[in-house]
Order: structure tokens, then C-alpha cells, then sequence
DNA sequence: GTGGTCTAGACCACA
DNA sequence: GTGGTCTAGACCACA
């Protein structure tokens, strides 16, 4: 399978259903463009054994982000990365951006951090 | 009860199980101060009700974060807010803000958003 | 239970999957009022109990009915019926109905059949 | 091929099986006589590439209307449409009409409309 | 081989 | 008791 590896990480302990996990996981490859549109997806098989997981939850999984619109599956043939190149793609990505610098700015302040202290450790993250 | 609006917002809908998020709230208004050292919380039954959920859940999340360390339960009158002026908490203030800056760097990369997009991101989200 | 009978009639020899049978007779209840807004639903276990099918299978109908926005569901207390009086279900209403008077119209045409016969039919299968 | 367009649409997406719904349209076209008694069918190739399904689905397709008497093969010449002119086909399109108008009374009656108002909507459709 | 549905049953979170 | 997640495994439709 030409597929890339799919550097997805599973925590097994957390609270976090790792069905959860692999959606968001998927869902940040996608949007990110590192698997292209209309980029075949791992079967759910090979998917389940090599997160060695149950089929039935990567087929949850797939179903799911179907109906989120980030991937089609076709019966036999396999499951599809849609077109993620095009302006909706773009909005989302912007959105998803701002949410999370939404939360770290406001979670950050909340614990005692000024923006300015922040953004330092951005930049001091950034270096290492 | 001269307690502050707790402010806790649960999604019901959630994956993330409901105690998981009282306790993440919890957590951060305890290392922000917002809930000041010594403080009594609200009761068990009194939170319950204003949240919509069981006791037994309340229970559940004010036993854990005992055992956490951020509340201190005393038999017969309450639950309290542990002193979160010392250095361990400072310590904890910096590991949460680090991993949360971490965060926000891997997945805006991700995105395909570079640091000072990020930054710049950070300084517009602050002036609204 | 207070439910009253839900009328919910399965063909288990259809090609029509068992778990879309229901979906879309749970949707028509849900739209004609038939399962008033609030109500609760049947549990899980008990709808399968009274299908004699899985309970897996109820849990995936109202998975997908939720997210289609006809049901909320909430851990630990069952299933509801949403809303349904407001002017989106009378819309919802609307479109169905115009749905299957033009699939009636179309296949009828196309079986050689004119409107006028059409609606003497549908007088004659009135008065039986 | 002198074949007319044949204007059948599949749904991937749908849970309804792609065969199925060739086999309800391909019913329709014989029932209403637009593909017209004798006439030579597509080739289970043609139609398989202009489908964009797998050659085995047509094939099941053509033998199951083989079986049901819409078609009759010939070894090595192709599939041809039957006499669909004669009484047994007339009763078979009264049958289907008459199903297809006791649905849509009776979904629509569930859906809160009387039969007035339905042939009042198919009067409606007719002249758009 | 590939996706889709369904059953059976364990286990957890919440009420 | 009630919903939610997950595993194990059968069986079907389609390629």
C-alpha cells in the first residue's frame, strides 16, 4: 500500500474515545493537505490491524467523517479522501485556527499569562 | 452562598465525558485564583442542581481532585480550595501553558500556518 | 411505559437495511406529531426487546437520528424527541410531502398514467 | 448502440443497494414501455463502464429481471426487452400505481394533510 | 479484497 | 436503569 505512514497515536487509557482520537487525527491530515484529495485511504482493515483496534470502530470512524463530508467510501472499492483543496477546505482550516488561538489565549490568561508572555513562548517553542 | 458564578459550561453532547469537564474547569479556576486558597466550594447537592447532573457524579469529580490535590475535603462541612499560591502551583501553571502553546504550535503547522501567523493571530484575537 | 405503541413494523427480508426501516418511521412519527416534542422515547434495550433486534442496532438509529437533529439523547436518562412545532418541521413537512407527490406523479406518468387518473385514484383509495 | 439514453441515476451514498436500484428503474423503463418490446439492452459491459459499477452487478442484475420475466437472453446476441404490451403487464402497472398511491396517501395523512390537499399538490406539480 | 449491516456481549459513565 | 464505546465475528454487496 502506497499510502504514507499515517502517524496516528492512540491513547489507549485516556477518557477520550479513541474512536475520537482517530477522527480528529484524520480530520487535521485531511484539512492539512498531507493526505491529498482524492487519496485512497487505508481499507478498514489494515487501518484496524495496525492500530490494533476492532474493524468495526475504524469502520465508525470512516462512517462518520463521511457524513462530516472530510471522505467518501465506495462499496468494494475503498474509502476516499474528498477534494480538500477548494475554498470551503480554506474557511474550515481558518476557523479551526482561530479556535484554537481563541482557547490558548484564553486559558492562558486565565492561568496568569499576558498575550506578550505568550506569544514569547511560542517563539521560545519554535527555536527548540 | 458567596461563591462566584462558577462559570462551568458542560456540552452534554460531548464525547468528553461530563466529569472530565467539570474537573478541567475546576482545575483552572482553582490555578488561576479565581477561586481563591481556602475557599469553600459549593456543596455537592448545590452544584448538582445548578449544573443538571447527578450528585454522584459532583462526588465522583471533588473525590478525584482531592486525590489531585486541589481540594481538601473536611468531613461534615465542605469541600475547600487547596493554597494555590506556591510554587508548585506555579510550577503547574507553567507545564499547562507550555503544553497548551505546544499544542497550538504543532496543529496550527499542521494547518499550514507558520509561528508568526500564529502570533499575529495571537496580537488580533487580543485587540477584539 | 407510558409510550404509547410506536407501530414500528419491520420486513426483514428487504434488500432496505432494518436500521433505515426504522429511521425513516421514527422520522415520520418525530414529523407528523405522532411522538409529541419532549417526549421520551423508548430506551435502547426496550425497542430492541420489542423489534427482537439488537440493541446495537437501536443505538446506531438513534445515533444517526440525533445527529440528524430529530432526537437529543443524554447519558444515563434516555432519549428525547426534540422540538417539533417550530416552523423548520413544518418546513421539513412541507418538502416531504412535495417529495413523494412528485416521485408519485413522475413513476405514475412514466407507467402511462395522466394526473387526472392519478388523483381518481387517490379519491377511490380514500373511500376504502 | 441505438439504445436511448437510458437516464438511470445511482446513489452510491444510499443504503440502498446499487442493483436494486438499477432493477426498480430498469423496471420502470419496460413497465412504461420506453424501452420498447424486443429492443436489444446495453451489453453488460456498456452498461457496466457507463455506470462506473463492476460488470458482475449488471450481470446479476439482467439475470434476476431474467427471472422475474422483464427480460429474456440470448446466448452470445445480448438481453432483450419482452413483449410488454400484453394484459399481464397492464394489471402490473395498475398494481405498481396503485401501490405507489396508497404510500404516498398514506405518508402524506401522517404528515398532517388530508387527501384534498394532496391532490391539490399533485395539481400543483402537474403544471410546473 | 473492500465497505456495510447486524448480532452478541463486555464494560464504562451517568442517574 | 439508560446511553456510549468497543471487541469479536458472521454474512452480504460490490470490485
Amino acid at each position: 500500500m502506497s499510502l504514507p505512514d499515517l502517524d496516528i497515536t492512540l491513547d489507549f487509557r485516556s477518557a477520550w474515545p479513541i474512536s475520537e482520537q482517530i477522527k480528529e487525527q484524520l480530520r487535521l491530515l485531511i484539512l492539512s493537505g498531507r493526505l491529498p484529495a482524492g487519496e485512497q485511504l487505508w481499507s478498514i482493515r489494515q487501518l484496524a490491524v495496525s492500530l490494533t483496534i476492532n474493524p468495526n470502530t475504524v469502520a465508525k470512524v470512516y462512517r462518520e467523517l463521511e457524513q462530516e463530508g472530510f471522505l467518501t467510501s465506495r462499496q468494494g472499492k475503498g474509502c476516499f479522501v474528498i477534494d480538500n483543496t477548494g475554498p470551503i477546505i480554506a474557511q474550515e482550516r481558518d476557523i479551526r485556527v482561530r479556535n484554537l488561538g481563541t482557547g490558548f489565549l484564553r486559558e492562558g490568561r486565565a492561568l496568569g499569562f499576558s498575550v506578550n508572555d505568550l506569544i514569547r513562548l511560542l517563539k521560545e517553542l519554535d527555536d527548540e
